[in-house]
DNA sequence: TAAAATAGTTTGAGAATCAAACTATTTTAG
DNA sequence: CTAAAATAGTTTGATTCTCAAACTATTTTA
């Protein structure tokens, strides 16, 4: 082994450390800082719900569940807050009554745009002076992982 | 704005799309595969903790809980469920008998560097076919995300 | 050396989650 | 056609997780 690659080892562990802590980190700063603005009664489970209902509009419950990985009685029960303080609204299906579809109220879309901008300017802040090759490296980055996690969960 | 723009805007909604699910389906892929080894009575939060234990050794139990942001009384009952299983050790400071230093058992440091292994394996994934220089860029990728996290955790 | 401070544990209450039973509706099989 | 099976979502009851506050043991301070 040379030093170059013993530079490398010591990259790769760098990167392995820093990912573990940074996206707890990142879960209590989106919390506080939504909670400083005016939907105060936001925790980050529930943004995290508003953020998937957002990105699936019109999704039924199930599958909405499926996505989270909730069982249908802890979505049940989220979808009852969330509706309570005005975020959701619960669409019955007309084609087929046993459904429901999820969407945003205008409170929830833009509680959704605040913390979808929010994302953005972590990502713009994570890019920061990277040209577009380099913004090409790092989405291919992020394609490799979801391939490793496609591979191990269906494996 | 011009067709690169454009393009590196696309890039940037595409990285700050698959970093949100990324994470949650790393924690469950982690918590189902250490059930398929020998330690099957851990859960990924236990994991964390060890893991936490692991890369702090023999930090006290107050500096633990927030590095890992646990109120004390949440920390003692998880130790008790990690020191029952055989994973961590509590040692009492014989310099100042009311701390107590939290170190892992060999059970527990296999526990451990098996599970920083699937996250060394998981980088390697990720950076699959990246040179020194690109490596790099990941790294400073990282550091700037830090440097925001920082940034907005103190102002 | 008595009071204050500190580290960790215990306690009691509240929130989150799950699986199973249940209700309402639609699909299927005879 | 219609009775049985299947499906979508809700309710229920039990369990687990978490927290804040009270508490115990120990050390520091005044």
């Amino acid at each position: 082994m040379n030093a170059t690659s013993n530079e490398i080892k010591a990259d790769y562990n760098f990167i392995s450390d820093a990912l573990v802590d940074i996206y707890d980190q990142i879960m209590r700063i989106e919390e506080s800082e939504i909670r400083k603005s005016r939907f105060k009664d936001i925790t980050a489970k529930e943004l995290h719900l508003v953020h998937t209902i957002g990105l699936h509009d019109l999704k039924t419950t199930s599958e909405v569940a499926r996505i989270l990985r909730l069982s249908k009685g802890t979505l049940t029960a989220n979808l009852n807050n969330l509706e309570r303080k005005g975020y959701i609204t619960r669409i019955t299906n007309q084609q087929d009554r046993r459904i429901i579809n999820l969407t945003l109220t205008s409170k929830g879309r833009l509680l959704y745009r605040a913390h979808y901008a929010f994302h953005r300017k972590l990502v713009e802040q994570c890019l920061k002076g990277f040209d577009g090759p380099a913004i090409k490296k790092m989405k291919q980055a992020l394609i490799n992982v979801e391939d490793f996690i496609g591979e191990v969960s269906t494996k």
